[in-house]
This record gives C-alpha cells, sequence and structure tokens, in this order.
DNA sequence: GCGAGTTGTCACGCAACTGTCACACAAGCT
DNA sequence: AGCTTGTGTGACAGTTGCGTGACAACTCGC
C-alpha cells in the first residue's frame, strides 16, 4: 500500500486537470478518465480507495458506474463522492439510492470536495489518509508500510500488518474474531475462528520488546484489543 | 457478543451492501433481507437490537412489517427505523402510527441514518453505543470491556461482566434471580436460581474497594440491585 | 523450478471460569 | 427463644477458552 489512490472520472477537461493537479498536491495517486466505461475498466483492474465520479459523463452514465461500481466484488465498498449539476435534486436521489457516499453540486470549490474527500478515507480508513498511526511505543506508516516499536523497526508478515492496522484504526476497542475475519481477511472468507489465535500470536511476537508488556490485550470470551497505554 | 444486532430491510442490493458495509464498519452485527417475511423470521428467530426497515420491499410491505414486529412479544420494543420514499407525507403519518420509532426520506446519507441509529442505541442501551456507563464510582466502557472503580481497573469474569453491564444499564432497580437469568445468561438457560447468588458474590468480590462501600444491595425475597450512590 | 517466507489448521495442555452443593449465617415471624 | 425462610460463603469437579508448537500447502521473487 502506498499513496491512496483516487479514481477522478470528469469529462470537462479543464475542471479535471484542475482537480488531478490538486490531489497530487494533496499526496493522492490519481488516475483520471473522461469515460464511464474506461472507468470501470481501471477500477476493475486494481480498485481505488475512492471514486470521484462526474454525473454527467460520456459512455456509461455516472449513476450506472456508480451501480456496477457497487455490484463488482473488489470496488463494493469503494466510497463514491457524485458531483452534479446544480439543482439537480433528482440525481442526488438516484445518487444516495445506488449508494453514493456523498454528492456534490456544481460549483463547488476544490477545497471542499479535498476536505469531503480527507474526511472520508479518514472515516473509513484512517491509515490510508496520509497518517501515521501511533498507539503507544508504537507506529504504523501505511504509505511507507513501515511498522516501528519505540523507534525500532518491526518485520511483520501481511496478514499481521493489517491486523496491527485494524488495532490501531480503532485503539482499545474490542474485537471479536468473527469481527477481526470480517475486517482484516475480507466477510466473504470462509476461515476458522481460531486461526485469529495464531495470527495474534504471530503479531505478538513480532512486536514483542524486552522489558515492555504486551499491547495486545486478551478479552476471555470476547475477542482481543490493542491497549492504548 | 458485544456487538448490537441490527436488521437491515433492504430491496435496493446496492443500498443494502453500502449501508451493511457502514455499519459494519461501525461495530454492528448486521442481517440484511430484502424480503419482509424474512425479516420477520429472522426476527422472531432471535429479536435484534434495532431495525432499519425500508418502506417498499418485496413480500409483506413495510407498514405490515412494523406493525407484525410490534406484536411479536419479544420484538415489542425493538426500535424501528423506516425508510420512505420523497415526499411520501403519508407513510410518514402512518409509519409512526404503527410504532416507527424514527424515519429518514430517501435520500438520506449514510452517515445521517448512521448518526440517527446511534441516537436511538444510546437511548435505549447506551452500552451498545459505544457509551461508557457510570453509576457512582464505577464506570464500565462496554466496547473496550473495561471496568474501572474510581479510575482502578478492575478484573471481572464474563459473566460477572455482563451482569455488571445489566446492573449498570438499569441502576437501582431491583431484578429477581429468575430475570437475571433471563438478562445475563439467556433465555433459554435451565440453571439454578442460587446459581444467581454465587456470581453476586464474585461481583461483589471483584469490585470491592478499601473503605467504599459495597454497592451491590440485596433485597430479601425480591433480588438484587445496584444503588446509584 | 527452487528456496524462503507466509498461511491456515490441528492437537495438546494449561489456566480460568462455571455451576452446584453443603453448611453457616442473618432476618423475619409467633 | 425457637422456628422458618432466605442469603453468604468456601470448596470442588467439570467445562470452556486460549496459547503454543508443529506441519503441510501455498505464494512469490529469483
Amino acid at each position: 500500500m502506498t499513496a491512496p489512490r483516487l479514481l477522478l472520472v470528469e469529462d470537462d477537461p479543464a475542471l479535471a486537470e484542475l482537480l488531478e493537479f490538486r490531489f497530487r498536491n494533496e499526496g493522492y495517486q490519481v488516475q483520471v478518465t473522461p469515460d464511464g466505461d474506461e472507468a470501470l475498466l481501471l477500477a476493475a483492474e486494481e480498485a481505488p480507495d475512492l471514486v470521484v465520479l462526474d454525473w454527467m459523463i460520456e459512455g456509461t452514465s455516472g449513476i450506472e458506474v456508480c451501480r456496477r461500481l457497487r455490484k463488482g466484488k473488489t470496488t463494493a465498498h469503494v466510497p463514491i463522492i457524485m458531483l452534479t449539476a446544480r439543482g439537480a435534486e433528482d440525481d442526488k436521489v438516484r445518487g444516495l439510492d445506488t449508494g453514493a457516499d456523498d454528492y456534490l453540486t456544481k460549483p463547488f470549490s476544490p477545497r471542499e470536495l479535498i476536505a469531503r474527500v480527507n474526511a472520508i478515507l479518514r472515516r473509513i480508513r484512517p491509515a490510508l489518509a496520509g497518517e501515521v498511526l501511533t498507539v503507544g511505543d508504537l507506529s504504523l506508516d501505511a504509505v511507507a508500510h513501515k511498522v516501528t516499536r519505540s523507534g525500532k523497526v518491526v518485520a511483520l508478515g501481511p496478514t499481521e500488518f493489517r491486523l496491527l492496522r485494524h488495532f490501531m484504526e480503532h485503539p482499545g476497542r474490542v474485537f471479536s474474531r468473527g469481527q477481526l475475519l470480517d475486517a482484516v481477511w475480507g466477510s466473504e472468507s470462509e476461515i476458522e475462528l481460531r486461526t485469529v489465535d495464531v495470527h495474534i500470536r504471530r503479531l505478538r511476537k513480532g512486536i514483542e520488546a524486552e522489558g515492555a508488556i504486551d499491547p495486545v490485550r486478551t478479552v476471555r470470551s470476547a475477542g482481543y484489543s490493542l491497549e492504548a497505554n
């Protein structure tokens, strides 16, 4: 995982260029296309972290793109911000109906769009908003894909990394094994509940440090949590 | 499991999936169905903590589902949020008439729905809404699964935790042993009434503090209660 | 194709928890 | 006081839940 990937679907070249520039400036990795069909292709290739979607675009209409994104397995949960023409109230209706997360009516200030994109990413996936998560003596940089404990770099496997990231996105909170499977493995996974134990153990082993207490707390008959202190 | 259980009745697949994902993210345990009859079955099986109900659904209509939920013994007080089409004023009236607790007109932002669900849950069952319960010098954080007395963390077994949570959700109220068994152990459990005594004792032992009086009150020939002071 | 790293599962053992009992004790009644 | 009824308590056997090491299958870069 690197910079958050953003897919911008906008057919006004001037606006597209402006937004692309601004988002790149914000540290996003941006893909731009004026065309709905191409947008779907790009999204299918590799699911972006967020989609900014103009209502009136060439090829497949914005609403249809929205609907198909929701149907795609890998893109079903990707947040979508719709851009609609001013006063097109019906668009709002259908936009949210088909699962857009937020919408902006033109004209809007680029700043506001960026603010909303940041807000949504922070809410959905704090680690993607370019933040370095810190809990106690642990810190996790999702962009650099690096974890340190008390400044020392720690090596973790991919799964342990995602597991730790999820814990650090919700410090102190207790998650059941089922919730962890949903969040870290994906809700479709058919994995033994007890497998979580094993990865918890590997995570513990990975981040253990001399003279420091284990920040991963076992809550009997409930699950696990990452302790803030 | 401590996650609040939510039943979502929505026949638009895209919206349903979006909402399911959002609520999962908020820590809810979600069941989804597009069908009114199935919704009733699911609710009858195990009563959810809250129902989000679309007005226009397959099978039995939303309003009918609402009415039947209110008739069901176990589902009578389950809060219901109705989703209605825009401007369908009559629906609002009838929705509230039949006992919906709140309604949202489409389009709505997922954020707003989540806010209302949280608000209602806070009212009905504070411990489920990520709230920290406080009674006297005791405080209980259901999400972090932590209990403190006068700021000091207290260790409790799973059953004692649930027992205390139940008391703190209804401070001052006296519960018979039978009621406690229903609420804490589950209505199906076939457990000796006197076993409650033992767990009350373990709870007392767990939360006892130097120079502080025991907040668990024994009401002879009636049951137990947690005293507010 | 090969080796290092990663992943999911299992079986075993231990520690914590649970439900029950018997008996001691307290509270109300006549 | 005596009696009756209801509650506190310590002990205990059975159960549950979790940690752990081992292992085969798998992935991926080379």
